[in-house]
RNA sequence: CAAGUAAGGUAUGUGAUCGCGGCUGGCAGAACCGAAAGGGGCCAGGUGAGGAAAGUCCGGGCUCCACAGAGCAGGAUGCCGGAUAACGUCCGGCGGAGGCGACUUCAGGGACAGUGCAACAGAAAUAAACCGCCUGCUUUUGCAGGUAAGGGUGGAAAGGCAGUGUAAGAGACUACCGCCGUUCUGGUAACAGGACGGGUCCAUGUAAACCCCAUCCGGAGCAAGACCGAAUAGAAAACUAUGUGGCUGCUCGUCACGUUUUCAGGUGGGUCGCUUGAGGCUGCUGGCAACAGCAGUCCUGGAUAGAUGAUCACACACGACAUAACCCGGCUUAUCGCUUUGCUUGUUGU
RNA sequence: GGCUCCAUGGUCAAGCGGUCAAGACAUCGCCCUUUCACGGCGGUAACACGGGUUCGAUUCCCGUUGGAGUCA
């Protein structure tokens, strides 16, 4: 990932959780706060609540892809905490892409125009 | 062909694009982060979870701590022989139980070494006479004695069954079976088979109750441990301003604060430990087998918030259970299916 | 990742292997009260699951499941 990296320490978690805005759909809650730095940082958390080991890594890495390949939407320069729900474990890839771009859209961290105009260039891409 | 039984094998596949962790080679040896150690760029190649990686139930390696030797306590194991680094594991036997059979299954030492417990029911539970049967006395009926064959209770009531015997009965006596002892034969042994003797003589069960006997076990665990080391608590030495603050309003005095170096210490962080190993595969030899030996050949994750994913296309059986965290040998548990081989029973055909 | 421990009505909890598994709070009915509360009487309701040992298991043993604690 170019623009961002991984929110690591538990320190970090607890301030984004407690400083934080929040907002959160069926199957995802989003913590987002600003860092003052000139990257984004992800953290990503799955409760042992959701499944087994199997289930939980694979949510961690479909957030993780979700917001990979949607990176050059989102603003620099904050601190972002995916919580997935009990609800998310029989997601497929595009639901969790869909609500990653929905909660970024109610936090205000995404340009809207830009994600509109890549789907106008994805369809006019045949010229 | 059907039903069964035992032992295994496999664990969606192929292609394209994007993405991730190590490794190797090449180019840079710059910028950047950091006090340092160290991290870090670009390109190419190759590589990257399981049969249970799970549970952490056993055993071992490895590391640190302790340790003259021995014992106690505590824990584990428990038919016999073998395998193994070791084991509570495995293999082969023996005995009991189940199945027509192939085969399965069993914590399977000791109850005269001692102690404890055995509710309820029942006359009586480790100790014997309630009913019954028989004899005598009395003869309304009960009393005294004999008796464990029958009744009922219970998980368990003096070995079973048949006969002799008797007042009624009783291993009191006899045959067969069971049990105990001695002995012979076979077997490394558990044990099996036979012969002779004991009439079974103080009673049952429980040791996954305490216990006895035999064997084994020092403790902790990679967050072990080793090294480098900001910070901060500390020790020593040197230096400087004669500075700031307190005693005090001023002077003197005195106390605290400063900088540098060295030492100690070892937090955030980093490096090692870390993957070549009781290793896999093939063949030969020994062994019924577990396994062992020899030869050849192969190298196959090493992360540190933690790498295998996503999308598209095709195929079918439509994909279960499930993600290494120091490493091995087992056990247990979860699991969609597909498949191989041996054997048993039944039916039909030749 | 390692180690240690626990599980009994809705909740908190006692329980030598043996008769109907104590209690307390909760709630269901009745009584008391003008009514509510307090109080009194009675009822409903449980041994996490699966095996084994034993005549008999909540208790003993083994295995699962769930839940805690601890080590940076």
């Amino acid at each position: 990932m170019k623009y961002s990296e991984s929110l690591k320490k538990n320190r970090d978690f607890l301030t984004v959780y407690r400083k934080g805005a929040s907002f959160a759909n069926k199957y995802l809650v989003m913590y987002v706060r600003e860092n003052g730095l000139n990257k984004n940082r992800l953290g990503i958390s799955v409760s042992k609540k959701v499944g087994n080991s199997v289930v939980r890594h694979h949510l961690c890495r479909l957030v993780r892809e979700a917001y990979r390949l949607q990176e050059e939407l989102f603003h620099r320069g904050v601190d972002i905490v995916v919580v997935a729900r009990v609800n998310a474990k029989d997601c497929t890839y595009f639901e969790i892409e869909r609500a990653i771009y929905h909660l970024g859209k109610l936090h205000h961290i995404v340009e809207v125009e830009k994600k509109e105009k890549a789907n106008e260039t994805h369809n006019d891409c045949n010229d």
